[in-house]
DNA sequence: CGGTACGCCTGAAGGC
DNA sequence: TGCCTTCAGGCGTACC
Protein backbone atom coordinates (compact mmCIF):
# COMPACT_ATOMS: atom_id res chain seq x y z
CA UNK A 1 0.00 0.00 0.00
CA UNK A 2 0.74 1.43 0.89
CA UNK A 3 1.71 4.99 1.22
CA UNK A 4 -0.48 7.84 3.33
CA UNK A 5 -3.52 8.27 0.86
CA UNK A 6 -3.84 4.60 1.42
CA UNK A 7 -3.70 4.17 5.08
CA UNK A 8 -5.21 6.79 5.56
CA UNK A 9 -8.37 5.70 2.80
CA UNK A 10 -8.10 2.07 5.19
CA UNK A 11 -8.46 3.55 8.25
CA UNK A 12 -11.52 5.67 7.20
CA UNK A 13 -13.20 2.65 6.19
CA UNK A 14 -12.11 0.94 9.20
CA UNK A 15 -13.67 3.30 11.42
CA UNK A 16 -17.40 2.38 10.60
CA UNK A 17 -16.67 -1.53 10.21
CA UNK A 18 -14.89 -2.12 13.28
CA UNK A 19 -16.53 0.82 15.95
CA UNK A 20 -17.56 -0.63 18.78
CA UNK A 21 -16.60 -4.17 17.62
CA UNK A 22 -14.53 -6.66 19.77
CA UNK A 23 -12.12 -8.98 18.48
CA UNK A 24 -12.81 -13.00 19.60
CA UNK A 25 -9.72 -14.68 18.33
CA UNK A 26 -6.34 -14.79 16.57
CA UNK A 27 -4.88 -16.75 14.17
CA UNK A 28 -1.38 -16.29 11.92
CA UNK A 29 0.90 -18.74 9.83
CA UNK A 30 3.61 -16.29 10.18
CA UNK A 31 4.25 -15.15 13.34
CA UNK A 32 7.33 -13.49 12.20
CA UNK A 33 5.59 -10.78 11.20
CA UNK A 34 4.50 -10.22 14.64
CA UNK A 35 6.36 -7.75 17.03
CA UNK A 36 6.11 -7.33 20.89
CA UNK A 37 3.94 -10.67 21.91
CA UNK A 38 4.42 -13.86 20.12
CA UNK A 39 1.38 -15.50 18.57
CA UNK A 40 0.54 -17.04 21.87
CA UNK A 41 0.57 -14.46 23.78
CA UNK A 42 -1.43 -12.13 21.19
CA UNK A 43 -4.08 -15.37 20.80
CA UNK A 44 -4.47 -15.77 24.78
CA UNK A 45 -4.76 -11.81 25.37
CA UNK A 46 -6.63 -10.31 22.50
CA UNK A 47 -10.39 -12.11 23.36
CA UNK A 48 -12.97 -9.52 24.55
CA UNK A 49 -10.64 -6.22 23.77
CA UNK A 50 -13.00 -3.82 22.46
CA UNK A 51 -11.79 -1.54 19.53
CA UNK A 52 -11.97 1.98 20.53
CA UNK A 53 -10.29 4.02 18.30
CA UNK A 54 -8.73 4.01 14.68
CA UNK A 55 -5.81 6.18 13.92
CA UNK A 56 -2.90 6.87 11.33
CA UNK A 57 0.52 7.14 12.41
CA UNK A 58 2.45 7.35 8.78
CA UNK A 59 1.73 4.65 6.93
CA UNK A 60 0.49 2.17 10.13
CA UNK A 61 -3.13 1.29 11.18
CA UNK A 62 -3.03 1.77 14.69
CA UNK A 63 -6.36 0.60 16.08
CA UNK A 64 -6.52 1.53 20.33
CA UNK A 65 -7.96 -1.20 22.38
CA UNK A 66 -9.65 -1.59 25.90
CA UNK A 67 -7.55 -2.84 28.50
CA UNK A 68 -4.59 -0.38 27.45
CA UNK A 69 -3.89 -2.59 24.05
CA UNK A 70 -2.85 -1.19 21.02
CA UNK A 71 -2.74 -3.38 17.90
CA UNK A 72 -0.68 -1.99 14.93
CA UNK A 73 -0.54 -2.80 10.94
CA UNK A 74 2.07 -2.38 8.38
CA UNK A 75 1.22 -3.21 5.15
CA UNK A 76 4.29 -2.87 3.70
CA UNK A 77 4.52 -3.53 -0.20
CA UNK A 78 2.31 -5.69 -1.09
CA UNK A 79 -0.29 -6.00 2.27
CA UNK A 80 -3.96 -4.82 2.28
CA UNK A 81 -6.35 -4.64 5.04
CA UNK A 82 -9.65 -6.28 4.65
CA UNK A 83 -12.63 -7.02 6.80
CA UNK A 84 -13.86 -10.16 5.13
CA UNK A 85 -16.37 -13.20 6.37
CA UNK A 86 -14.57 -15.04 8.79
CA UNK A 87 -13.08 -18.28 7.54
CA UNK A 88 -11.93 -16.88 4.09
CA UNK A 89 -9.91 -18.65 2.33
CA UNK A 90 -7.05 -16.98 0.43
CA UNK A 91 -3.28 -18.94 0.61
CA UNK A 92 -2.44 -14.97 1.35
CA UNK A 93 -4.35 -14.35 4.30
CA UNK A 94 -1.07 -14.42 6.80
CA UNK A 95 -3.22 -12.40 10.24
CA UNK A 96 -7.02 -13.11 11.12
CA UNK A 97 -8.26 -11.25 14.25
CA UNK A 98 -12.28 -12.89 14.28
CA UNK A 99 -14.55 -10.18 15.25
CA UNK A 100 -17.85 -9.85 17.40
CA UNK A 101 -20.36 -11.03 14.28
CA UNK A 102 -19.31 -12.94 11.40
CA UNK A 103 -16.65 -10.87 9.96
CA UNK A 104 -13.00 -10.89 10.47
CA UNK A 105 -10.15 -8.17 9.91
CA UNK A 106 -7.21 -10.05 7.81
CA UNK A 107 -3.72 -8.82 6.91
CA UNK A 108 -3.51 -10.40 2.93
CA UNK A 109 -0.05 -10.27 1.78
CA UNK A 110 1.66 -11.47 -0.70
CA UNK A 111 5.06 -10.72 -0.03
CA UNK A 112 4.83 -11.28 3.81
CA UNK A 113 6.37 -7.96 4.34
CA UNK A 114 4.05 -6.60 6.52
CA UNK A 115 4.36 -6.43 10.34
CA UNK A 116 2.23 -6.51 13.43
CA UNK A 117 2.52 -5.25 16.61
CA UNK A 118 0.64 -6.15 19.61
CA UNK A 119 1.37 -5.00 22.86
CA UNK A 120 0.46 -1.53 25.80
CA UNK A 121 0.94 1.31 24.12
CA UNK A 122 4.01 3.03 25.12
CA UNK A 123 5.94 -0.65 24.00
CA UNK A 124 4.28 -0.14 20.55
CA UNK A 125 5.46 3.74 20.67
CA UNK A 126 9.06 2.62 21.67
CA UNK A 127 9.34 0.59 18.48
CA UNK A 128 12.04 2.02 16.29
CA UNK A 129 9.39 3.09 13.84
CA UNK A 130 6.90 4.69 15.87
CA UNK A 131 10.06 6.31 17.86
CA UNK A 132 11.35 8.03 14.94
CA UNK A 133 8.35 9.27 12.83
CA UNK A 134 8.71 12.93 11.73
CA UNK A 135 5.95 15.24 10.87
CA UNK A 136 3.09 13.67 9.21
CA UNK A 137 3.29 14.95 5.45
CA UNK A 138 -0.06 16.05 5.53
CA UNK A 139 -0.46 17.64 8.61
CA UNK A 140 2.89 19.64 8.38
CA UNK A 141 2.38 23.27 8.26
CA UNK A 142 3.77 25.40 5.48
CA UNK A 143 6.34 27.11 8.45
CA UNK A 144 7.52 23.55 9.46
CA UNK A 145 7.91 22.05 6.81
CA UNK A 146 10.34 24.92 5.59
CA UNK A 147 11.99 24.89 9.11
CA UNK A 148 12.39 21.26 8.33
CA UNK A 149 14.18 21.62 5.02
CA UNK A 150 16.59 24.30 5.67
CA UNK A 151 17.76 22.26 8.27
CA UNK A 152 18.33 19.24 5.96
CA UNK A 153 20.28 18.36 3.05
CA UNK A 154 20.50 16.27 0.53
CA UNK A 155 18.39 15.48 -2.50
CA UNK A 156 14.94 16.01 -2.50
CA UNK A 157 13.45 12.52 -3.57
CA UNK A 158 15.31 11.02 -0.08
CA UNK A 159 14.26 13.45 1.99
CA UNK A 160 10.78 12.89 1.02
CA UNK A 161 11.23 9.39 1.39
CA UNK A 162 12.41 9.71 4.78
CA UNK A 163 9.81 8.86 7.20
CA UNK A 164 11.73 10.51 10.13
CA UNK A 165 11.43 13.86 8.50
CA UNK A 166 8.02 13.91 6.65
CA UNK A 167 6.04 10.36 7.37
CA UNK A 168 3.77 8.95 5.02
CA UNK A 169 5.07 10.10 1.94
CA UNK A 170 6.26 6.73 -0.58
CA UNK A 171 7.58 6.24 -4.18
CA UNK A 172 4.22 7.37 -5.74
CA UNK A 173 3.56 10.52 -4.29
CA UNK A 174 7.11 11.41 -4.23
CA UNK A 175 7.40 11.19 -8.19
CA UNK A 176 3.73 12.62 -7.98
CA UNK A 177 4.52 15.83 -5.95
CA UNK A 178 8.02 16.63 -7.64
CA UNK A 179 6.41 16.52 -11.18
CA UNK A 180 3.89 18.71 -9.91
CA UNK A 181 6.55 21.17 -8.49
CA UNK A 182 8.68 21.16 -11.83
CA UNK A 183 11.58 20.04 -9.71
CA UNK A 184 13.86 16.99 -10.18
CA UNK A 185 14.55 14.77 -7.71
CA UNK A 186 17.91 15.24 -7.75
CA UNK A 187 17.72 18.98 -6.80
CA UNK A 188 19.26 19.14 -3.06
CA UNK A 189 17.27 20.74 -0.39
CA UNK A 190 20.14 23.14 0.51
CA UNK A 191 20.02 25.36 -2.50
CA UNK A 192 15.84 25.50 -2.97
CA UNK A 193 15.01 29.26 -2.56
CA UNK A 194 11.74 30.36 -0.73
CA UNK A 195 9.86 30.06 -3.80
CA UNK A 196 10.48 26.27 -4.78
CA UNK A 197 9.97 25.78 -1.06
CA UNK A 198 6.45 26.51 -0.98
CA UNK A 199 5.90 25.15 -4.24
CA UNK A 200 6.92 22.39 -2.72
CA UNK A 201 4.54 22.02 0.30
CA UNK A 202 1.47 23.50 -1.82
CA UNK A 203 2.33 20.48 -4.44
CA UNK A 204 2.71 17.57 -1.57
CA UNK A 205 -0.51 18.76 -0.56
CA UNK A 206 -2.46 18.85 -3.56
CA UNK A 207 -0.72 15.62 -4.81
CA UNK A 208 -1.94 13.72 -1.38
CA UNK A 209 -5.41 15.10 -0.80
CA UNK A 210 -6.35 14.26 -4.63
CA UNK A 211 -5.09 10.65 -4.04
CA UNK A 212 -6.85 10.41 -1.10
CA UNK A 213 -10.31 12.31 -2.57
CA UNK A 214 -9.83 9.37 -5.19
CA UNK A 215 -9.22 6.52 -2.98
CA UNK A 216 -5.73 5.97 -3.26
CA UNK A 217 -3.64 3.87 -5.43
CA UNK A 218 -4.56 0.50 -6.85
CA UNK A 219 -1.90 -0.71 -9.30
CA UNK A 220 -2.35 -4.40 -8.37
CA UNK A 221 -2.60 -5.82 -4.89
CA UNK A 222 -4.38 -2.73 -3.28
CA UNK A 223 -7.81 -2.51 -2.32
CA UNK A 224 -9.70 -0.61 0.25
CA UNK A 225 -11.29 -2.75 3.38
CA UNK A 226 -14.18 -3.11 1.56
CA UNK A 227 -12.76 -4.80 -1.52
CA UNK A 228 -13.27 -1.25 -3.43
CA UNK A 229 -10.40 -0.26 -6.28
CA UNK A 230 -8.91 3.04 -5.84
CA UNK A 231 -8.96 5.84 -8.50
CA UNK A 232 -5.63 7.27 -8.21
CA UNK A 233 -3.50 5.07 -10.21
CA UNK A 234 -4.94 6.27 -13.61
CA UNK A 235 -5.04 9.96 -12.63
CA UNK A 236 -0.98 9.71 -11.86
CA UNK A 237 1.08 12.30 -14.07
CA UNK A 238 4.38 10.13 -14.37
CA UNK A 239 4.38 7.36 -11.95
CA UNK A 240 5.78 3.95 -13.88
CA UNK A 241 4.57 6.00 -17.46
CA UNK A 242 7.85 5.79 -18.72
CA UNK A 243 7.76 6.46 -22.69
CA UNK A 244 4.48 8.42 -21.98
CA UNK A 245 4.12 12.08 -22.72
CA UNK A 246 4.44 14.59 -19.82
CA UNK A 247 0.32 15.93 -19.71
CA UNK A 248 1.73 19.31 -19.14
CA UNK A 249 4.20 19.95 -21.74
CA UNK A 250 4.26 16.60 -23.84
CA UNK A 251 7.66 16.07 -23.23
CA UNK A 252 8.57 12.34 -22.95
CA UNK A 253 8.79 10.77 -19.63
CA UNK A 254 11.68 8.52 -18.55
CA UNK A 255 12.75 6.06 -15.75
CA UNK A 256 15.95 6.71 -13.74
CA UNK A 257 17.27 5.68 -10.48
CA UNK A 258 17.30 8.17 -7.46
CA UNK A 259 18.28 7.15 -3.45
CA UNK A 260 17.90 3.13 -5.13
CA UNK A 261 14.14 3.87 -5.88
CA UNK A 262 12.80 3.65 -9.71
CA UNK A 263 12.11 7.40 -10.50
CA UNK A 264 9.84 9.03 -12.86
CA UNK A 265 10.07 12.40 -14.37
CA UNK A 266 9.71 14.52 -17.34
CA UNK A 267 13.12 15.75 -18.17
CA UNK A 268 12.04 18.70 -19.73
CA UNK A 269 10.28 20.31 -16.49
CA UNK A 270 12.35 18.66 -14.62
CA UNK A 271 15.61 19.98 -15.25
CA UNK A 272 18.22 18.18 -14.12
CA UNK A 273 20.54 20.27 -11.87
CA UNK A 274 23.61 18.68 -12.70
C1' DC B 1 25.47 13.35 8.51
C1' DG B 2 24.30 11.58 3.63
C1' DG B 3 24.47 7.92 0.06
C1' DT B 4 24.25 3.17 -1.57
C1' DA B 5 23.50 -1.78 -1.61
C1' DC B 6 21.18 -5.54 0.13
C1' DG B 7 17.92 -8.54 2.62
C1' DC B 8 13.28 -9.72 3.49
C1' DC B 9 9.39 -12.52 0.04
C1' DT B 10 6.49 -13.67 -3.99
C1' DG B 11 4.73 -12.91 -8.42
C1' DA B 12 4.07 -10.30 -12.71
C1' DA B 13 5.89 -8.73 -16.91
C1' DG B 14 9.15 -8.36 -20.56
C1' DG B 15 12.98 -10.09 -23.50
C1' DC B 16 14.64 -13.80 -26.19
C1' DT C 1 5.56 -22.44 -24.32
C1' DG C 2 9.35 -21.60 -21.26
C1' DC C 3 13.41 -19.83 -19.22
C1' DC C 4 15.82 -15.85 -17.39
C1' DT C 5 16.04 -11.23 -15.82
C1' DT C 6 14.10 -7.22 -13.89
C1' DC C 7 11.05 -4.96 -11.24
C1' DA C 8 7.74 -3.93 -7.36
C1' DG C 9 3.21 1.38 -2.86
C1' DG C 10 8.68 -0.23 2.47
C1' DC C 11 12.05 -0.21 5.70
C1' DG C 12 16.00 -1.78 8.56
C1' DT C 13 20.84 -2.59 8.64
C1' DA C 14 25.53 -2.59 7.18
C1' DC C 15 29.03 -0.10 5.30
C1' DC C 16 31.38 3.71 2.61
Amino acid sequence: MPELPEVEIACRKLRPLLGGKRFLRFWTDWPRGLRISSAPEVKKDIPGKRIEKVERLGKAIVLHLSHERVLALHQKMSGKVLIVPQGTKDTHIHFRFALSGDKELVLHDVRKFGVVWYGREDEVKKESYFASLGKDALGVSFGEFKKLMESKKGMLKSLLLRQDVFSGVGNIIADETLWRARLHPKRRAEYLNAAEIKILWRSLRFVLNRSIKLGGSTMRDWLHPDAARGGYFTARAVYRRKGERCPRCAGVITRIVVASRGTFICASCQPDPN
